[in-house]
DNA sequence: AATCCGTGGTG
DNA sequence: TCACCAAGGAT
């Protein structure tokens, strides 16, 4: 028998119970693989988005034996308009090493799973706790907000968090605990206007009790901008494409040959993380290199980034 | 420790 | 139009 019980994190399991959202694709069935590919997709990416791009990577590979032999890009290719490509890259890496290490099964013990690419401690938390039930903390967006409100911090603090974290954390129900906790993060302690009435935590929450609501703050690096003079070779129906190696950021992502420049009269303004991109498109003669011609009914087939999957569907649909 | 990595939604 | 940020991790 406990001597003291976990109140905050028995509630939050009954409140999952009955409120939860059990109908994402990722809950209708937890196996460890599924799991896996639901977290790194998460990871800084919201549910809704998610979704889909869930749903058709499992349609492909159901499990860790369909996707044994899946080459680096084919993987990409799923990964398709959902950023952070190197997440796709890290499942690629993660699942060889599962075969060679791990005989083809998903790993079950923290240093196992955390040894994996792309799996840090919070993913990992969220695949012991979800796919086997083992108590660990998760730290992921929502996770943060929700006990930096509950215990009312000023500002965030690594281990402080994840001591909190683990603080409420339902050892006896890791599965339901992790899963409530995110939810309520998500659907009632939301970073505006939280929905405080809704909320099973109201009363322990130090937040609610002094009116002052903590929010997380990234700091905010200026954007550095980087100008993309593309360069479009057209051929009988086909656009020349290259492999992208070096910009950085887009990497193994295929596009047509471009040019750093200095500053160009931009068509499209595009933002990623960290940098602002004006991107130009000059139809151009000659004879490129380094690349091969993609029909137009085959730019789907190829990974691209957005702003240039939309291009080439304006090529496909008027000039070519 | 600070920076890098995408895209879509929201205010 | 724009700032902010989301089921973070690697370097």
């Amino acid at each position: 028998m406990e001597i003291s019980k976990n109140m905050i994190g028995s509630e939050v399991t009954t409140w999952y119970k009955k409120n939860g959202r059990k109908d994402l694709p990722w809950r209708i069935k937890t196996t460890p693989y599924r799991v896996w590919i639901s977290e790194m997709m998460l990871q800084q990416t919201q549910v809704n988005t998610a979704k889909d791009y869930f749903l058709n990577f499992i349609e492909q590979y159901p499990d860790l034996e369909s996707i044994k032999n899946a080459s680096e890009e084919e993987i990409l290719i799923l990964w398709k308009g959902l950023g952070y490509y190197r997440r796709a890259k890290f499942i690629y890496q993660a699942k060889e090493k599962i075969f060679k290490d791990y005989n083809g099964l998903f790993p079950d013990e923290f240093e196992d799973i955390i040894s994996l690419p792309g799996i840090g401690k919070s993913t990992a938390g969220a695949i012991l706790s979800i796919a086997y039930g083992k108590p660990f903390p998760i730290l992921d967006a929502n996770v943060k907000r929700v006990v930096g409100r509950l215990y009312n911090q000023e500002s965030y603090q690594e281990k402080k968090f994840w001591e909190l974290s683990k603080k409420i954390l339902d050892k006896s129900n890791p599965f339901l605990f992790q899963q409530g906790i995110m939810d309520i993060g998500a659907t009632i302690c939301h970073i505006h206007n939280p929905q405080c009435d809704e909320c099973p935590l109201g009363r322990w929450c130090l937040s609610k009790k002094n009116g002052s609501f903590y929010t997380y703050k990234k700091k905010k690096t200026p954007k550095k901008k980087v100008f993309l003079n593309y360069e479009i070779y057209k051929r009988d129906g086909c656009i020349y494409m290259i492999k992208n190696m070096d910009l950085g950021f887009w990497n193994e992502l295929w596009m047509p040959p471009y040019k750093i420049v200095e500053n160009n009269n931009r068509e499209i303004k595009h933002g990623l993380s960290h940098r602002e991109l004006h991107l130009e498109f000059l139809v151009t003669s000659g004879t490129p290199k380094g690349g091969k011609w993609i029909n137009k009914n085959e730019f789907n087939n190829l990974p691209t980034p957005k702003p240039i999957s939309d291009k080439l569907e304006q090529y496909a649909k008027s000039f070519l």
